[in-house]
DNA sequence: AAATTATATTTCAAGCTCAAACTTTTTTTG
DNA sequence: CAAAAAAAGTTTGAGCTTGAAATATAATTT
């Protein structure tokens, strides 16, 4: 800050113009994920009076189908294991998903879609997939596929795998 | 879904194969954020007891030195209007934060950062580029920048410009 | 001037989120 | 085997979030 460097106006990148960079790829990200994280909020509780993490829970029962424990859905979901009690909770009020014993373990119970869980999520899963695609419409096929594996470059630090 | 069509097994692109790319890309990309999210929340947390909304408004309120209007306020961030009455309000009770009355219109505040709110935002504002820096090291600037660009073309569908 | 419409913000209820504390059960270990 | 440690879930308290309703003020219409 103090005074330009020798390099103030040259091309030579400099350790604090790639702070910058990423800097503003991480605003433009947030910002685009808030935008489509926003539309498809309001998309589901209009055409399906839900919410993102109602659908994010049943999406994760979903593809583990024998299954899982609150502590395995948690960390599979990435959020508190004390927040996923809430809305389990809420989706066996409404029908949705049921708790069961686990045989061995008076601890745990295995959170699973019922017949209905299943029927409501098949809709919404078809719904979110055109949302999406309409959402990131200016993203072709192959630049997304490209955006993919950078991402998971990033994500696969530290991965979570249900037991 | 009923039988694979004529080019099942080709390399022809199909409109459905797009769509997948793109839930796969949103989902990578969701991740990756959260990711991002709560390493920051935890530094954020750790270092300055603070939280990320809060950032948030220092950060916009550090980037419009004469002040933001609640309504442009919740229009820079994205968020809903009643959400930043409560964050404005905790700020201000540390004196982070001021309200200052508009002249002409007695609805309205203009909400400021204090000399206070300045230097406890200039503390975070630098470790958080440094944060992000680290959290997003595995970008090189430039693909930094091709990213920034990409996102920037869907976010500016409909952008919002505080009076 | 009175009524209407528009703007600015707050309040409210319900839900989401986290970290921390706590209860119960299981496993480890001295 | 008994005490300690670890694991699974729930509860709790504070804060964040939204959309809708309420409040207050300002501008426009009639």
């Amino acid at each position: 800050m103090a005074q330009p460097g020798p390099d103030a106006n040259s091309q030579i990148p400099t350790p604090d113009m790639a702070a910058k960079q990423r800097l503003r790829m991480w605003l433009r990200m947030l910002k685009s994920t808030r935008r489509v994280e926003s539309a498809l909020r309001d998309r589901l509780r209009r055409d399906f009076s839900s919410t993102l993490p109602r659908f994010d829970v049943l999406a994760a029962l979903d593809r583990f189908e024998d299954g899982l424990k609150m502590s395995a859905l948690s960390g599979v979901l990435r959020v508190s294991n004390g927040n996923v009690t809430g809305i389990v909770d809420r989706l066996a009020d409404e029908g949705l998903v049921v708790r069961v014993q686990v045989p061995g373990d008076r601890r745990a119970s295995l959170v699973r879609l019922t017949q209905k869980g299943k029927e409501v999520f098949a809709k919404q899963a078809l719904a979110h997939e055109t949302w999406i695609n309409e959402l990131l419409e200016d993203f072709t096929p192959e630049e997304a596929r490209m955006f993919s594996d950078r991402f998971d470059a990033v994500t696969h630090k530290d991965e979570e795998d249900p037991a």
